[in-house]
RNA sequence: GGGCCCGUAGCUCAGCUUGGUGGAGCGCCCGGCUGAUAACCGGGAGGUCGGGGGUUCGAAUCCCCCCGGGCCCA
């Protein structure tokens, strides 16, 4: 006959973990579930963020996405949905090329094609990334992630970038494929073209200067502007003013200065200037068209071509009068607000005469082959020579630096590829708008890039990704291609795979002019690679319909709104013509204790290895997910043990109950809640509801992914609700030695209880759940499934929902924890039975409850009787006294504090009645108006003789505290049956071992406990039981005698079995 | 400099949508229990709800400003 199994022993994570890791490996777990959820009707389709696979042990950041993700997943597969859950990994990308051109020694990027060699490079990228992968692959199943790891898509398989080519091709043919100039952030030492994403802001030490430039035609008349990059001046081609600034003219020793006025004063201070006069004030539109000449235009060849420019040009957006001087020089080639002012005045060269490594090119003469940050102490000392330095100093400001290798960025104008997705904004708006965003505000974060938003720079010239599919002749003529097959059309070859350099070995004739067409040289940005995941971790996109593309359900962390999100959404409505996602769900940042992010170098990084290793798995996840998932996640060792207390509990819950359930032979099939229906206590019904209001809870916090609130209710129910209330009722009814209802009605909603909530944390702590499962669960019903995670969700039964019923429970709570602390006071322990307890209540409920539920309350109060009585009738047991506080009224009264002290003394009642009511007592003292405050005196409470009353929620409680006879030798009972119950426990018997019992003590010990006799034989489970002043006259050798002091007795126990 | 998020007890966090006497866990102090036991239970102390202003009879909650932390951007 099947019964339920036995949990024995601690909660020891590891242990647990690694049989559960073993069982599911002998079983196949993963396939189990498969199969399990292939007949499934519905679908759930989630698309895996990929995670970046620079190093080899994911971040606890990472376990924590991870971990949200299978928790999903897992609940979805049990709420019987079809899921498809296939892992990615983002393999291309600058990231590791640096990594790789470290690991080969390259310091610059010229050298990977000169020394090492393209195919060398990309293999070694190959290499690192297939490494990475294996190994953070292995840490996520360990977490216990349950995905198709056998097969995750990576970025870098020719599939994936075939792909890619198609939206790329799709793009063309829309007409949003672009090849133009643009500025762009530039690392000299990578080479590449950065996006705003690979660029950080640290302080950097730069000149600042003020520098004349000559206004033509007007002698000694200058345009002063200030600037930090003095190399970008030899590509100056305009100067910007602010149409509606005050500008004013100046004269300074015979020189004229024009700036805007309200930079004036800062202007004098930092140059020193102090002699001026204001010649002339007007507005800056004034100046539009206003022509000057280049200061060092003698010098930079480049200069001639850029001189039908030199003018003053207005720019109300971008010229601010917070800095400088209100005139900003102008290079279109190094600056985006530049470039932009100047197509506004039709000038679409945007001069940029620096090269991929950041030194300057012919073009500026003298300045050829400097690097430019160096280049800046011999351009200012040239504007010194040329008297045209109004001021010198440096300034220390945030700028932007290469997030890789931290080198200072330089904005050149390149020519790159681009994808107009602002031709579509309105569609991307539309589409972000029809998504489910958790919280809300990640809409509002995407919307506002989306008003910002700018056209997509797809290209890097770097070797590590998905090469461009687009090949060009000498005449211009472009042809896209959209995958492999079009490629062999085309060319009749097929590359060794679509990477660098093989790809670039593919040349065709070109259709309209016959000439050579050769692949241009970039690839794509990485976040191009992860934006075309939703389709291309599925298949062949054309493969798939509209309809089918937007995922139920992504989730990753808040960054990736600009990210991930960001580049979904665009790929979507490129290729599809939709949001690619149904649902998004974001979570936090796991920073570190104090709330800053986590970096090996500030030693205060953990990773996921160390933390499964300190805390196991489950304690681990349980401690990521109970986290608000929006919010960031401050780590904590303590917090981690917190979780793992709760499990300990938890753990312990189920060794109580199958202890002895197993020991009872207790068989949940035949006695199910539904067949003792009528036999259920109180406190059956109470936990019966409560778990069927923990179903519902847990269910809509999973619906609707919040996941932390599903983890919180469990941990919640299992802690207080379980193991803090339900079994305290419990225990003695487990005690019951035959067979009776009662205690089979207890197993049976402590079985029901268990058992759905193992199912529910499953998804949440899916090691602990399945070891318990297997020991408790599948030895009583072996026909269940080999593994709790194939079982379905459980159901709401709202049969066992009952509000009243909880109400009346949560009464009695009340009124358990007001007896406790009355107790307390009293000094009477809980063993102690009292006689009786009196509860003062207006309330008619609470009357209901306690007098219906009268069992519950005398046993968790441990009292023979329990009165309710009206509030009022409180005044009869409680008396209200006033002391003065002597201090108080003598420094307030002065010279009448004597009496008033006296008064307080001689009223002591009445004033105190006053305060407790009115706040305040008013008298006539000496012949004046006097007002008691509370700050007067000391209140005090006087109780009936032989009362401790306390009052609490629902009104006011009075412990009686005298003891009869009667109570007296229960409570001595009950101080020797526990002290037989350790010595039992000493001896290593068995729960249900019987013995035989000696007790010594004295005369007047034996009549107050002698009629109790019976109880105490059944208590402890004794034969023969005898109570004696003599010991006993013969000890055999298997005797254990204890003594023991109970009160004033000397007490010695001898027991023998 | 901008957008968004967070700030509540020593620590970690609920409560805020929809205003009505501020909660939990851990830690601490005191006590109890001992057939879940290197566990467990009860009680207690502990808070200008980041600061300031406003709306309101009433603000942790709604509005504005400021400060600190985070993410994203400039």
């Amino acid at each position: 006959m099947p019964v339920v199994g036995r949990v024995e022993g601690r909660y020891n994570p590891h242990r647990v973990e690694s049989s559960v890791k073993e069982y599911w490996n002998r079983i196949d777990l993963y396939k189990l579930v498969l199969s399990e959820n292939s007949r499934c009707e519905n679908a759930f389709l989630f698309i895996d963020g990929p995670p970046y696979p620079s190093g080899d042990v994911p971040h606890v950041g990472t376990a924590w996405n991870k971990s949200l993700k299978d928790a999903v997943l897992r609940f979805k597969r049990m709420t019987c949905y079809r899921v498809f859950d296939r892992p990615g990994y983002d393999c291309h990308g600058l990231p590791i090329e640096v990594k790789v051109e470290q690991r080969l020694g390259v310091k610059y990027k010229r050298e990977i094609e000169e020394r090492i060699g393209v195919e060398e490079f990309i293999d070694a990228c190959k290499k690192l990334v297939y490494e990475n992968v294996d190994s953070m692959t292995k840490w996520f199943m360990e977490l216990g992630v349950l995905m198709d790891w056998s097969n995750p898509y990576l970025t870098m398989r020719d599939e994936y970038i075939e792909s890619g080519w198609w939206l790329i091709k799709k793009a063309d043919e829309m007409g949003l494929l672009d090849n133009e100039y643009r500025v762009v952030y530039w690392c000299p030492r990578c080479s590449t073209t950065l996006a705003e994403y690979e660029v950080e802001y640290s302080e950097v030490i730069d000149p600042s200067i003020y520098v004349k430039f000559p206004v033509k035609g007007c002698e000694k008349e200058y345009l002063v502007i200030w600037t930090t990059t003095p190399w970008t001046l030899p590509a100056n081609t305009f100067i910007m003013a602010n149409p509606d600034a005050v500008y004013a003219k100046i004269l300074v020793s015979g020189e004229k200065y024009v700036l805007a006025k309200e930079r004036l004063s800062e202007f004098l201070k930092e140059t020193g200037l102090s002699e001026f006069s204001v010649v002339e004030e007007f507005k800056g539109r004034e100046l539009e068209g206003l022509e000057y000449q280049h200061p060092l235009h003698d010098l930079i060849p480049l200069q001639e071509q850029l001189s039908k420019h030199h003018k003053v040009v207005l720019s109300k957006e971008h010229v601010a009068l917070t800095e400088g001087t209100g005139l900003v020089h102008g290079a279109p080639g190094h600056g985006f607000e530049d470039y932009e002012v100047g197509l506004e005045y039709g000038i679409a060269s945007a001069a940029s005469p620096v090269d991929e490594e950041g030194r300057f090119t012919a073009e500026v003469g003298a300045y050829a082959g400097m690097y430019v940050r160096e280049a800046n102490e011999r351009i200012i000392s040239d504007l010194e020579s040329r008297g045209c330095l109004l001021h010198k100093s440096t300034m220390a400001h945030r700028y932007p630096v290469c997030w890789r290798c931290k080198t200072p960025v330089v904005l050149r104008a390149t020519k790159q590829w681009v994808i107009r997705v602002t031709k579509v904004r309105n569609e991307l708006i539309e589409e972000a708008s029809r998504v489910k965003w958790m919280p809300s505000w990640a809409l509002d974060r995407l919307l506002h890039i989306l008003d910002n938003l700018q056209d997509w720079v797809i290209s890097r010239q770097r070797y590590w990704g998905i090469p461009l599919p687009i090949w060009i002749c000498p005449n211009g003529h472009r042809i896209v291609i959209g995958d492999l097959e079009e490629l062999l059309k085309y060319s009749g070859r097929r590359p060794g795979e679509l990477h660098k350099p093989w790809i670039d070995e593919i040349t065709f004739k070109c259709p309209k002019c016959n000439n050579e067409m050769r692949r241009v040289p970039d690839v794509a940005d990485v976040w191009f690679d992860s934006g075309i995941a939703f389709y291309a971790a599925r298949g062949k996109p054309f493969e798939l319909k509209a309809s089918e593309i937007p995922s139920d359900f992504i989730v990753e962390g808040h960054d990736q709104v600009r990210g991930w999100f960001f580049s979904l959404l665009r790929a979507g409505v490129i290729g599809f013509g939709v949001a690619p996602y149904k649902c998004v769900l974001v979570h936090g940042f796991a920073l570190d204790e104090k709330g800053r992010e986590m970096h090996k170098s500030l030693g205060n990084y953990v990773g996921t290895d160390e933390a499964i290793e300190r805390a196991g798995r489950d304690p681990l996840r349980l401690w990521l997910l109970q986290n608000t998932v929006w919010e960031d996640l401050k780590f904590s060792w303590d917090g981690i043990n917190e979780i793992r207390a709760a499990l300990d509990v938890a753990w312990n819950v189920f060794v109580f109950a199958s202890t002895y359930m197993n020991l009872d032979k207790y068989d949940p099939l035949i006695h199910s809640v539904g067949e003792l229906r009528d036999h259920l206590k109180f406190e059956d019904k109470w936990l019966l509801s409560r778990v069927n209001k923990l179903v519902k809870e847990v269910t809509s916090a999973f619906n609707e992914y919040r996941v932390h609130e599903a983890v919180r209710a469990l941990k919640d129910f299992i802690v207080e609700e379980v193991s803090h209330w339900y079994v305290r009722f419990a225990r003695p009814r487990v005690w019951i030695e035959e067979s009776a209802l009662e205690k089979v009605a207890a197993y049976a909603s402590m079985y029901y209880a268990l058992k759905r909530w193992l199912v529910m944390i499953a998804p949440l702590a899916p090691f602990l759940a399945e070891e318990l499962y297997l020991r408790f669960v599948k030895p009583a019903e072996p026909d269940l499934p080999p593994s709790i995670h194939l079982l379905k969700w459980p159901t709401i039964d709202e049969n066992f929902i009952d509000e009243e019923l909880e109400e009346s429970m949560s009464i009695v709570r009340e009124l358990a924890s007001a007896a406790a602390s009355a107790r307390m006071s009293a000094g009477i322990k809980l063993r102690q039975p009292v006689k009786c307890i009196t509860v003062y209540t207006n309330s008619e409920r609470v009357r209901a409850a306690l007098t219906e539920h009268l069992d519950a309350s005398l046993f968790i109060t441990n009292s023979k009787s329990l009165e309710v009585r009206p509030l009022d009738e409180v005044s009869k047991v409680v008396r209200y006294v006033a002391e003065p506080i002597y201090s108080a009224i003598g420094s307030e009264y002065r010279s009448l504090a004597k009496e008033v002290m006296k008064y307080v003394e001689g009223n002591a009642e009445t004033v105190a009645r006053d305060i407790v009511t009115f706040g305040r007592h008013e008298a006539e003292i000496g012949g004046v108006k006097v007002a008691v405050e509370p700050r007067h005196v000391n209140v005090k409470k006087i109780y009936g003789n032989n009362l401790v009353v306390r009052e609490f929620k629902y009104g006011v409680i009075a412990l009686d505290t005298r003891l009869t006879l009667g109570e007296v030798s229960e409570g001595l009972a009950r101080e020797i049956v526990r002290r037989i119950q350790v010595m039992r426990k000493d001896m290593g018997l068995s729960v249900d071992a019987k013995v035989n019992v000696w007790i010594q003590m004295p005369r007047e010990a034996i009549d107050v406990v002698g009629e109790l006799k019976n109880y105490i034989s059944s208590e402890v489970r004794a034969l023969e039981l005898t109570l004696s002043e003599e010991a006993p006259s013969r000890v055999s050798s298997n005797t254990y005698k204890k003594e023991w002091l109970i009160g004033e007795d000397k007490v010695v126990i001898y027991i023998s079995t």
